[in-house]
DNA sequence: CGGATGCTTCGGTGCTCGCCAAAACGTTCG
DNA sequence: CGAACGTTTTGGCGAGCACCGAAGCATCCG
């Protein structure tokens, strides 16, 4: 009797996503890379005739858009917004009342460090953040994301272009809460300007077939100090060598390339 | 072959939520109120067995929780978090191509206000936002929700008890994308504060059996300025009748109680 | 051209899951 | 007590839909 149009709206995007397949091509996807349809069909495990009629859909609905060059059809989620949305019934698994182990040490590498669209999520994500937050340069609390003024000197001296796409409506520094590690990282205009800097620096490598992503030593030596020597001290002067790590960042779980 | 769990995941939460009657619960309930088992039935649109047995998923989903009183059993939603994720979809609603009206002029009242489980959506809520900020009290820019000292000072004089639960998680003053009106209301602790505050002051009374809010003549008198005769004018010191009114609450579509 | 590759459309099959009615359970009231 | 009410459990039914293989379009190659 009541807002019974909301309802109907609501199971239909996600019935959408309720479904295994659909929902593996829309994780594969999730990276924010564009993959083609025999590709996804080998993600959801089902075959490629399968796999187009879960394409159609998912174009229909406007969650993801196709772009064919030659024979190839490369299918790519439709916007950040997507993502987001993504991510957040990713957070919900662990709503869950006491069996549900806390979303399980599974994907040891995807927990480390993983792109989600445009930006970086994971444990390296997430130093990252609270790295820049220590620095001054941001400030993150209460789901709340600023870049202060000497955040937005030291990225333009970096050369981090975070000012693109400034007139759209996108938010330039957006807090997600991490479902992995249940804190904040860097979305937004910046987090897309941070991973794209990431990769030109060869801080992250991607994992070619997946979303994790690979952090090489020179991004553990980056988030290490080497980034901030110009930072603007909060507490103290000391020294931050490894004892400033994050913990995450140096437990036997932290995947770091051996050379380059 | 690659992140298998993940899909999983991804697909038993969204397909929970992707049944027209579990999705008609779940709408009910987001207002933030507790209903019987019966009541959602007749929501669902749906005989009281099969109510059950969706109401049992949920539950097990930890969406939901239940509290047994006498021979009732009052279902509500389990967290905040929940609300967000059904608001986070009801936002992917407009994301299709083009046949999608925008989210439809349909259930007036709702868009008007609505409770959104513990603060305040929908047209009433983003002018209240907007007015909030105009007036210096909280800064809402790329989705950054942060309260300024003098708007800190100001709920305090009004009596706006916004530093319960100061200690737990839940952030201050989240930005929540209006998903019917496309710009930002106020949640989080702020939100729920504000809430609570409308209902005490009378400027909303809710309608039952909905989420929808009425907005009383008390409610558009303080929006329109009484509540802010105090306020730190940023730009002019001019005169703020109507005319500084959201269009949205000038409008026909405005439901406004007849002296209450 | 003809054959290989990538993707989609078409028909047909099977199974999951939402649905209801009836019966069982628990609570409140006369 | 027994009757009335609210809710859950059980059993059986039916429809929707995900699935596959084969055939039909496109595109690139030799």
């Amino acid at each position: 009797m009541t807002n019974f149009a909301s309802g109907i709206t609501l199971a239909t995007t996600a019935s959408l996503i309720g479904d295994v397949a659909r929902a593996n091509i829309l994780c594969a996807l999730s990276g924010g890379g564009a993959l083609a349809a025999g590709e996804l069909a080998r993600h959801a495990g089902v075959s490629a005739s399968t796999t187009s009629g879960h394409l159609a859909k998912l174009v229909d609905a406007g969650l993801i858009s196709v772009l064919k060059q030659g024979r190839h059809r490369y299918y790519r989620l439709a916007s950040p917004r997507v993502a987001e949305i993504l991510e957040t019934l990713m957070g919900a698994a662990d709503l869950g009342p006491t069996r549900h182990r806390p979303v399980g040490p599974r994907d040891e590498a995807l927990r480390n460090a993983r792109s989600c669209y445009d930006h970086m999520a994971g444990r390296y994500a997430v130093a990252l953040a609270e790295a820049l937050e220590r620095a001054g340069f941001v400030h993150l609390s209460d789901e709340a994301g600023t870049v202060t003024e000497a955040g937005s000197a030291f990225f333009d001296r970096l050369g981090l272009d975070f000012h693109a796409g400034q007139a759209s409506r996108r938010p330039l520094c957006r807090c997600c809460l991490d479902w992995s590690e249940r804190r904040f990282h860097i979305g937004g205009r910046l987090g897309a300007a941070l991973l794209a800097y990431a990769e030109r620096e060869k801080w992250v490598v991607r994992l070619p077939g997946s979303r994790a992503l690979r952090v090489t030593r020179a991004g553990e030596a980056a988030l290490a100090g080497g980034l901030f020597e110009c930072r603007q001290v909060t507490s103290d002067a000391g020294s931050l060598p490894a004892s400033r790590l994050p913990r995450a960042m140096r437990g036997r779980g932290a995947i770091v390339d051996r050379g380059g």
